[in-house]
Parts: structure tokens; C-alpha cells; sequence
DNA sequence: TCGCCCCTAATTTTT
DNA sequence: TTAGGGGCGA
């Protein structure tokens, strides 16, 4: 036994195999429950004070922030003094990985990008598709621009260029809709090129092709890391994996961490075969099964177990409870939304009574207006609760515009940014200006900010747009000499706030209390600048991070709350008491995924819900439930059926009598007939 | 150009 | 129900 062999003495002997594991592939199956982070911080642990393998050339890729944080922090705790730690691990998401080699290589590619490039979030994105279809002259009616840019993220996801994507596509969809995408993919990425700017998919798509070029520097860059973990394997998509296996290569030690049962991101490009096939890619992998679960109680997993069983497209396992034997799942059959949302009251101030903390537990739902209801009678009730991930930080309208006019200051080229500040706060530049503006940049092949530094270069401009245009440029130009030489950030940014006379804005634009919040948010924002503790002089190392971070509450004060989220929100978190709601068929499995025949993932959402708990689950449905503005009559989730009657305990609730409400209903044109089955909706 | 009103559509979310 | 976008009149 070797000394640093105490990192092995709380791990059971699955969990210890996988992490003495060394050199080769390793495919840890890694059930809900099972301990997974802790095998994958003390693999690092171990690789680092048992093997003496140099801590940065390891390199840990996660899918959030949080989750690189989290190890961070554990791995932190592990590390304890002895050796010298120098450089530590490389721990952060796919993004974050691709972000950084990017500044330092892009160049490489000789493409126009430059390392200042700005990321694109997906409403970036979607405004940046529509915008070049309108360069196009492609209808945004007819063709909806979300829709465009999620088709070229998938084909980015699957690393498909524009130049590939018509003869990759061809026959795999509708000629008409190929075409359209084609040119639009096309010009975009021609924008994006204009623009220095980059999707997130781009952050993957172009660190994998400059991987593979022969650069010295680059290859360098790649063989620093020696040792790969790859966290969530189940959730990675096609360029994730390709970059996962380039970085591996040639030593192919990589090992990834995952559970099949628990993917449930298919929709946003997710490939849950990169799990199931790992084997064939590394015939010689070691696969490890972490099946004893820690968490739950044994009814719950019972259930848990019986459910999932039902999909096909699997590794067949089972977790095996080591907990106690517990309650059985309570099943509430509801009268109506309102009486679900009171017997979730009821249950909790039951629970609360025993001495439960509201912190324990957890409301879960499959699509986020389901929660409406459920809060409004938490505050009748006076229950504190806590919305997990409503609207991000960095998607609030007002960060988003300051942000602009912070990029378009450090990369005036920027053409999406400049759009969103062009005319907010209002200066009289409208619409039409802007179009003009932008025609003559199309026109020409620069971006829109050089035609606005020499408006000849535009003739067609009235007098008064050239005077107000001039104002505009003679504003940004100003900004930018600030940053020139030594400044302070923050003041620079409250300077630009009080010139602009942006709050003035908002107040004119929201409701008091809105416009508020939304200060407050700016506010917020200074303090993060500030926070970030920048190099003298330099917004911009803050601006190259923040599209990455979109890391909400970590400022706000955590009381003692009840949890409200979404299914998917729920992964990876785990609470005493679970409740989910509207277990309905339409809603969970939802009608979409229904039609379209994707029953398995939806049932994977259900077994993830499922597996949260520790000690109890309630499930709660409603035949009668109001939601979208129309009542709707639904069945119960057909996943009650997949769950063993004994694990069941079913309780029914009073309704009001809805019958009475045809009546009433019939006053909407709509809902002539009282209820509709999800099956009519839209139909 | 601005602002209001009407219409429509409505999973899920991280980077 | 409600948020967001487009159309239209001032």
C-alpha cells in the first residue's frame, strides 16, 4: 500500500476500480446516486498523488460551470499538502476549452478571425440568421429564423461546414428547405467571418478542424494533456465527441462518465449512441458499472428501476438501493390545477410540521408555465419559495445592451452588437436608417461600423441621417480612446450609462418597479466587472468569458425555500422530498415528443425526476387541468402503468364541477365545447 | 419614427 | 395566459 492510498479507504469497490484505473479507456457507467463526482475528483486525486502524473496535463471537460466548479472545489479539498501543485488540473466545460484555444490559435486558420472574436449566445444567434436573411432576401415568415439557426447548429454539432452541408443533407431533407438553408449557412458564416464573432457551436466545429492541422504551436497546445475526463458523456453530441477523441489521442487515456438512463438532451444535439458505443470505439475499454445508489429510499428506486426499464435503446442495469426501505410513491389523482396546487401545500406544511426544511424539497415540472399556479397558491400560503433558473442574467434585455455597447467598443466590427445599440436608447436612428446602413455595408463586403466612419462610402442617406449617424460614430469613437490607454473599467462603464442617459431610458420604457429591477441588474453587472478584478485597462478580458457564464444566483441569498424547476433543470441535483406535477400524458410524456416518437428520452426525464428524491416522491395529475389560456381533459401519465402497483400509494382529491363551465367557456370562440384533449390541440 | 394594438403560438436549456 | 412580433396610424 502506498501512502497516498487514503484517497481509496471511503470508495466501494467499484468506485475504486475506476479510479485506479490508469492508461487506456475507461467507460464509467455511473447510475443516478452512485458517487460520481466524487470518482471522478479523486481519479484526478489519484492520478496525481499515486501515478505523479503532472496535475496540468489532465484535463477534466464537463458540461456547465457549475459542474467544472463543483470539481474544482472538491478537488481542492483532495489535494492536500505534500506535493507542490503548480499548474492544476484543466478543469472547465467544452466551451470554455474551445474559447481559450481559440483566442490563442484562431489566427491559424487565417479566416479573418482575430483572438478579440465575440461569442454568440443563441438569441445572438437567432438575430444574426434573421439578419442574413434579410440580406438574402429570404422570408422570415415563410422561413422561421429559429428554426434556420437550428438546423445549421445541428449541422455544425455533426460537423458539417457550410461548404459540406448541401451534399451532407441531400435527400435527408426537402430540396426546397435544403436550398434556403444552404445559401443562408452560407452567408451567415461569411457574416460571422465579418463580424470576428463565433456560435458556440463554432467553438467546438473550429477547434476541432484547427486540431487537426499540422501547426506546431497547435500540436503542442493538444499533447499538453495526457490524461482525459469527460463528465456527462451521455449529453455530448458529435463534435464534442470527435474532440474528446482527438484530444485523447494517441494514448487514448480517456475516461468518460455517463449514464445512458439519463440523457435527456437529445433535442439540442445530444448523441446518447457516443455512450452505448464507446465500447466498439475503444474495443479495449474498461467498463466499470457504478450500480449501488446511495440516495434514494427503496421505493423510490424500485420505481425508478421498473420504469426505466421499459426502454429499448439501453445498457441493461440496474441500481441497486443500499438505503433503508421507506414510504411508498404518493399518488395524488387532483380535482383540478388549483386543487393540485393545495395538496401541494397541504403536503408541504405537513412536511414542514416533521420538521422537514423547505430546502429539502423540490416541485418539478415539465414545462415551466405549470409552475404559475403552484406559486401563486405557495403565496397565498406563505411558503417561500425559489424559482430555479427562471431568466439568466446575461439574457435580461438590459445586460445584454450594455454588453453590446462594451463590444462594439473593443471589436467595433461586431455587427449584431452595433444593431442592438444602434437606435437604444433612442436617438432618432430608425429602422430604415439602419437598413440603409447595412445595405451599403452588405453591398460592399465590410462591416456596417467601417461604412459609418465613412459615410461617402454610403450616398444615399438624407442630411439628417448623415448628421445623426455622425453623432452616433463620434459616441462610440469616444469610448473607444477611453479604453486606449490606462482606465478604470468600472467608471468607464458608469460614465457611459449616465452619458447615454440609459437609465432615463428604461424608466421611460418599463413600469416603475420593472425598470427597477432592471437598474438593479446593471447595477449587478458593474459589481461582476468590478468583481473580476481586471488587469488594469482591459474590458475585454472580461467580455471574453462572460458569453460563457451564464451562471445566475450565485449572488442571490439562498434561504430556506422550496425549489421549483423544470425536469431538466432537476439533473444532477437531488432533494429529501420530490414532487411532480402534472403527471399527465400530453405533459409528461409531452404531446410533442409523442408525435414524434420520442417516448424513450421523455421516460428517461421521468426516471431522472424519479431518482432526485431521498425519501419520498409525489406524483400528482389532474384530469381537468387549465393551462395556455384553455381547459384541458387529460389522462394520466402512462408512465403510472410502468411503475409497480406496490410502490403506489393513491389518494384522490375534490374538484370543482366543470360542467358548469361550458357555459362559460363558450363565450371564447375557442373552447366551444368545455374540455379538448392535448390530442386536439393544434390538431 | 414611435407607440400601441392585435395576433399568434406555446417543450425542455447549456454553452 | 402571456410574451413577443408585426402592422398601422399619429
Amino acid at each position: 500500500m502506498n501512502s497516498d492510498d487514503y484517497l481509496l479507504e471511503d470508495l466501494n469497490p467499484e468506485q475504486r476500480k475506476a479510479v485506479q484505473h490508469f492508461q487506456g479507456p475507461l467507460l464509467v457507467l455511473s447510475g443516478a446516486g452512485s458517487g460520481k463526482t466524487r470518482v471522478i475528483t479523486y481519479r484526478i486525486g489519484y492520478l496525481v498523488h499515486h501515478h505523479g502524473v503532472a496535475p496540468d496535463r489532465i484535463l477534466g471537460l464537463t458540461f456547465t460551470n457549475k459542474a467544472a466548479d463543483e470539481m474544482k472545489e472538491r478537488l481542492a479539498e483532495l489535494l492536500p499538502p505534500g506535493k507542490p501543485q503548480g499548474r492544476g488540473p484543466w478543469l472547465g466545460t467544452f466551451h470554455s476549452l474551445g474559447a481559450n484555444f481559440l483566442r490563442e490559435y484562431v489566427q491559424v486558420l487565417d479566416r479573418g478571425y482575430n483572438r478579440y472574436f465575440t461569442i454568440y449566445d443563441q438569441g445572438d444567434q437567432k438575430k444574426a440568421v434573421k439578419q442574413t436573411m434579410k440580406e438574402l432576401d429570404i422570408s422570415t415568415e415563410e422561413f422561421n429564423p429559429g428554426m434556420i439557426a437550428s438546423m445549421i447548429n445541428g449541422a455544425k454539432n455533426e460537423l458539417i461546414g457550410p461548404d459540406e452541408y448541401r451534399d451532407e443533407k441531400a435527400g435527408k431533407i426537402d430540396d426546397y428547405m435544403l436550398e434556403i438553408v444552404d445559401r443562408v449557412y452560407r452567408k451567415y458564416q461569411a457574416n460571422l467571418r465579418e463580424w470576428n464573432g463565433t456560435d458556440f457551436a463554432d467553438l467546438l466545429r473550429l477547434t476541432v478542424e484547427l486540431l487537426g492541422l499540422e501547426e506546431p504551436g497547435v500540436q503542442r497546445w493538444k499533447d499538453r494533456f495526457e490524461f482525459l475526463l469527460v463528465d456527462e458523456y451521455q449529453d455530448t453530441n458529435h463534435a464534442q465527441y470527435v474532440l474528446a477523441r482527438e484530444l485523447a489521442r494517441p494514448e487514448d487515456n480517456v475516461c468518460v462518465v455517463g449514464d445512458d438512463d439519463q440523457a435527456i438532451f437529445g433535442w439540442r444535439g445530444a448523441d446518447v449512441s457516443n455512450i452505448l458505443e464507446f465500447e466498439e470505439d475503444y474495443p479495449d475499454a474498461v467498463v466499470i458499472n457504478l450500480s449501488k445508489n446511495y440516495r434514494s429510499r427503496k421505493p423510490i428506486l424500485r420505481a425508478a428501476n421498473s420504469l426505466i426499464s421499459n426502454n429499448r435503446l439501453r445498457k441493461s442495469k440496474e441500481m441497486e438501493p443500499l438505503r433503508d426501505e421507506g414510504e411508498s410513491i404518493m399518488v395524488y389523482h387532483a380535482g383540478d390545477e388549483t386543487d393540485e396546487a393545495d395538496f401541494l401545500v397541504q403536503e408541504i406544511n405537513r412536511l414542514r410540521r416533521d420538521g422537514v426544511r423547505l430546502g429539502e424539497i423540490a416541485i418539478l415540472y415539465r414545462v415551466n408555465p405549470l409552475s404559475r399556479k403552484i406559486e401563486e397558491r405557495l403565496v397565498k400560503h406563505n411558503i417561500p419559495y425559489e424559482i430555479v433558473r427562471g431568466t439568466r442574467f446575461y439574457e435580461r434585455k438590459e445586460i445584454k445592451d450594455v454588453l453590446a455597447y462594451l463590444r462594439v467598443i473593443t471589436n467595433p466590427d461586431d455587427d449584431l452588437s452595433l444593431s442592438r445599440i444602434f437606435n437604444y436608447p433612442r436617438r432618432g436612428l430608425g429602422a430604415k436608417t439602419e437598413e440603409r446602413v447595412q445595405a451599403c455595408a452588405d453591398a460592399q463586403g465590410v462591416s456596417t461600423w467601417e461604412v459609418l466612419t465613412d459615410l461617402e462610402k454610403c450616398p444615399d442617406l438624407t442630411s439628417r441621417q448623415e448628421n445623426q449617424l455622425e453623432e452616433f460614430v463620434d459616441l462610440i469613437r469616444g469610448y473607444i480612446e477611453k479604453t486606449q490607454g490606462d482606465y478604470d473599467p468600472v467608471q468607464l462603464v458608469r460614465d457611459m450609462i449616465f452619458d447615454l442617459e440609459y437609465f432615463e431610458q428604461l424608466e421611460n420604457d418599463y413600469d416603475v418597479s420593472s425598470a427597477e429591477d432592471r437598474k438593479n441588474n446593471v447595477r449587478e453587472l458593474i459589481g461582476q466587472i468590478q468583481e473580476a478584478d481586471l488587469e488594469k485597462g482591459s474590458l475585454r478580458e472580461f467580455l471574453e468569458d462572460v458569453a460563457l457564464e451564464s451562471d445566475v444566483d450565485e449572488f442571490e441569498d439562498k434561504g430556506d425555500r422550496v425549489s421549483l424547476l423544470t425536469l431538466h433543470s432537476a439533473k444532477g441535483l437531488e432533494f429529501k422530498y420530490v414532487f411532480i406535477v402534472a403527471f399527465e400524458d400530453g405533459i409528461l410524456p409531452h404531446r410533442r415528443s409523442v408525435e414524434e416518437s420520442r417516448i424513450e428520452e421523455e421516460r428517461r426525464l421521468c426516471y431522472v425526476g424519479l431518482t432526485r428524491a431521498k425519501e419520498r416522491v409525489f406524483l400528482s395529475y389532474t384530469d381537468n387541468r387549465f393551462l395556455y389560456g384553455q381547459r384541458f381533459g387529460n389522462l394520466v401519465s402512462r408512465f403510472l402503468k410502468e411503475i409497480p402497483d406496490e410502490e403506489l400509494n393513491s389518494r384522490s382529491g375534490g374538484g370543482r364541477d366543470y360542467s358548469s363551465l361550458r357555459s362559460r367557456s363558450s363565450s371564447s370562440k375557442k373552447v366551444s365545447t368545455g374540455k379538448k384533449n392535448w390530442k386536439d390541440f393544434l390538431a
